[in-house]
DNA sequence: TTCAAATTTAGAATTATTCTAAATCTTGAC
DNA sequence: GTCAAGATTTAGAATAATTCTAAATTTGAA
């Protein structure tokens, strides 16, 4: 096994976990480093595939679990775009998702500087967060039709 | 088999399928009425249990296949939340989802009269509809805690 | 009517996610 | 340090959601 880093990434992993009641494991730090690495987006099924090339060993269930309890914590957002797998996001700034219904990539894209649009909600719901997803045709297939 | 209809509802059914190049069936009609009749948002599994009672016969492949056509003529708009099952919405106005975490329940939000927030795309990209979902408590739930 | 294309069907196959129970690791109390 | 309690990991089974397949049926246009 790695010997695990003490950088300012594990000590902001310890800490976000640690608020959460949840535990800092070399597992998570793996898939924390690899969500950071590269972040297009990945599924748990990709995410998996980077993480074993370093943790050769880790299961199926424990890339699962490292996800759902970064998601729990607020290390990670989950997009949920078409009907397939569920991707998974370590950008945590105010932004969202342009997904391209043509080679399905997904794209961030800030929100304006202006916190919310005024959408009232009915008497009685609270909001804990918003997902913006645009659907369309990004650059690169637009240019190929 | 049921007769078919002939009122408002079939025609613009018909109307739009055609307009995508696809057909109006009696089950595409049936699959259509049992959206428009109970908006609470079902999963194909929902629409499939629903739309049995009046076309026993009907499987699972075809409520899928009707869901999707009514999807791509923009007829159904197809909702995305948690990793749970797709859910399909007949409510095309402008409209977001309110999601409840602790009850599942999906609730419509209206939008404000002012068109869109000013999210600009980067160069290149075509939005061609965006989906706006409100994560939180509603107002049962939050009253139970 | 006739034909090609679209649709439906049952069931198999695939994909995504969750569950299970045993093994291992970690932490805090002593 | 040692130990027990609780958290985490693991492989694999189980479940859930969706897609695929190939044959039968239906539809609409000519």
């Amino acid at each position: 096994m790695k010997a695990s880093g003490h950088g300012k990434v594990e000590n902001h992993l310890t800490e976000r976990l640690g608020a959460g009641g949840l535990r800092s494991t070399p597992q998570r730090e793996h898939v924390y480093h690899v969500l950071l690495q590269k972040r297009d987006h990945p599924t748990a099924e990709e995410v998996f595939i980077r993480v074993k090339r370093g943790t050769p060993d880790i299961s199926m269930a424990t890339v699962y679990n490292c996800l759902d309890a970064m998601v729990k914590c607020g290390l990670v957002r989950q997009v949920q775009l078409d009907r397939g797998a569920t991707r998974f996001c370590p950008n945590m700034r105010e932004h969202c998702h342009f997904y391209c219904d043509s080679c399905d990539t997904v794209f961030d894209v800030d929100l304006p500087a202006k916190p919310r649009p005024g959408i009232t909600l009915p008497h009685g719901f609270k909001a804990e967060h918003y997902e913006v997803a645009i659907h369309g045709i990004c650059p690169d297939c637009a240019k190929k039709k």
